[in-house]
DNA sequence: GTACTACTATGACAGCGGTCATAATCGCGG
DNA sequence: CCGCGATTATGACCGCTGTCATAGTAGTAC
């Protein structure tokens, strides 16, 4: 069960959890009402569009809150750098991951290798959603003195290392392949720092 | 329609192509029988182990043809070098991505994201695939003169960038994540090549 | 020809999915 | 109390899915 402000809210983000799981054929409209605690009638009056409108919104909701965990891991670091940072991205899914190691998904993922061959609207919904990922932690690499032309690289190779990673980590249900991305990729990263001085 | 040997072949081939599109939900048994032109009634016949028999061995087929392939890149590479090795790698899914951008997803992937957490066989079956994927490159990479220590872990590295950039291409209709991916790994890749001189 | 195995054909079934139609209820201004 | 929009309740529908039961055909060994 989820709590939150409105059933509405309580649905996407209940919808996002259960994206993570076993992608979106697996979600059914009635079990997100179920997690989220939540009339079923509501479904009809909150997302008229159906399930491709709540997956959406699953997805932009995911989008949002990756970018929004980037500003928190910045102001948590002790000395911010650009390993710094891909390793307190990464390790908020280890984390996870060994604490529901079945239930630790990337909902946009899922969104992607189940709808976006077939549905416009939710492949845009990914694409805003990594776009909307990507932004802060290219602003934060700038920041950090990266050059400008590669902060957005940069941010784009840490997602994609990412997002694989947990695809593998997933598979082997080990997070072997995400502590290898932060020990090769880290120093790749910082190693960009000094070029920008 | 596919051709190939016997029926029994033909629909683990059309399955890991199915599973590629949309998942593995949005893949049906009678879908599979239809795309490999082959008799339905061969399913129970080849595959008494069902739906989750079928999608294993086309994850276990994805994992040997990308492992195939590797060695094929290898043997077509004018100067060989992991970062060309990569680039190679990415390469084919940037062609695929131009000729049929819905159709272009990796099935791995697709049943980690899909039964990772619910089905222990395809779990199992997935991580099986990469690691029989990452085999022949880390092998690769000790042939360049990678230090051994290094090989796996940068082996897992290429294929978990490769993936996620994969996801993020399928999701921007863009081959950018995946170029972006050799542009930046690349030269890390190579210059593990001259610390083992 | 007979028997036996490999393979194929087909129809049914039970379950579940998203969606819709319809109606009830709630909260509140007048 | 009345009206009215916002919300919720519920049941039905239809399509699809994986699976199974049953029966048919092909090919081969004897």
């Amino acid at each position: 069960m989820v709590s939150g402000r409105g059933p509405r809210e309580r649905m996407v983000f209940s919808a996002a959890q259960l994206l993570r799981r076993g992608g979106v054929a697996a979600t059914g409209m009635r079990e997100v009402v179920a997690h989220a605690g939540a009339p079923r009638g509501s479904l009809q009056h909150y997302f008229p569009g159906g399930k491709e409108q709540l997956v959406n919104e699953a997805v932009e909701w995911g989008g949002g809150y990756a970018a929004e965990r980037v500003g928190r891991f910045l102001a948590e670091l002790p000395e911010p750098s650009p390993g710094a940072l891909f390793a307190a991205m990464v390790r908020q899914w280890t984390d996870e991951l060994a604490s529901a190691p079945d239930a630790t998904g990337c909902p946009v993922a899922a969104a992607v290798v189940d709808r976006a061959g077939s549905v416009e609207s939710t492949r845009e919904a990914a694409a805003a959603a990594f776009a909307r990922w990507a932004r802060p932690v290219a602003r934060a690499l700038t920041d950090m003195g990266v050059p400008a032309a590669r902060a957005e690289p940069l941010a784009t190779l840490m997602i994609s290392t990412l997002e694989g990673a947990l695809l593998i980590a997933r598979a082997e249900r080990d997070p072997r392949a995400l502590t290898t991305a932060v020990a090769e990729l880290g120093p790749l990263l910082d190693a960009a720092v000094a070029e920008g001085t």
